[in-house]
DNA sequence: CTGCATGCAAACCGTTTGCATCCCC
DNA sequence: GGGGATGCAAACGGTTTGCATGCAG
């Protein structure tokens, strides 16, 4: 855990905005004016990697970073591009979460998506095999 | 609709791969070879936006695109890039859905995501302002 | 010491865009 | 004939990477 990998991660978890690379560079630099981004990408990248924060693939062209690792989901402004948090319950049934962030979040809601991470069974296989 | 976007749309329809927008146009050069990437982008971009097709933006730097508009649930393979899909039950829970991942897809299921698309209270503000 | 992390800059690559031309209404 | 769609190629922008140096363990 470097200096840098340390600030890196205190100044994500300062802010519930959901910041960009960029973004949290521009964070850092206040307290590492010689940081740079490739450092920036590189630590963000660690520490996704090793579930410290969360790294949001929301589409818009840019990936997004969340230190709260908790379970919860994530709504986008299809205009403004802001990302807030919505709170997640794991026994509530998808329509019951489509209506409740209808009311709650103050957003229009347009879509809704559900994605799933992981290894395929050729993967597996191929892992086994290598083995 | 024009030649091009008919065949790029019928293109897609006929795979359940959930091509890149390269491998898009891979497929539809066979019957258009003059066709650019420009236009594969364009057309895509339209389809998607008048809800004829899905923009699958999973992260990994490329977008995918998906023939089946039904609601549906997605998973993604961190080894190789393939994307399957899963089925989507309204009616179920959030654990419940894990559940039958873990079991049905023969995927080691590792990380699981809900999201939103939405208009932000301040956008919808702004656009009341703007009329 | 020794190797991984950093700063810097250039490369990468998926996507977008400007422009002249083409095609369809 | 006019306006949007196309092909082409160049530009864009977020991200990655090669390399020499620095720092942590």
């Amino acid at each position: 855990m470097t200096r840098q990998r340390m600030i890196i991660l205190d100044e994500l978890s300062k802010v519930r905005s959901h910041p960009t690379a960029y973004e949290v560079y521009e964070m850092v630099r206040s307290r590492l004016p010689r940081i740079s981004l490739g450092t920036v990408y590189r630590n963000l990248e660690h520490l996704s990697a090793n579930g410290q924060i969360l790294r949001l693939d929301l589409g818009q062209g840019q990936r997004r970073f969340d230190a709260v690792t908790d379970d919860h989901m994530h709504i986008r402004c299809l205009s403004c591009g802001r990302v807030d948090d919505v709170p997640l319950n794991p026994s509530m049934e998808i329509t019951t979460i489509k209506g409740i962030v209808r009311n709650d979040s103050g957003y229009e809601v347009l879509g809704c998506g559900m994605d799933f991470l992981g290894i395929c069974p050729n993967c597996k296989k191929a892992e086994r095999t290598k083995d």
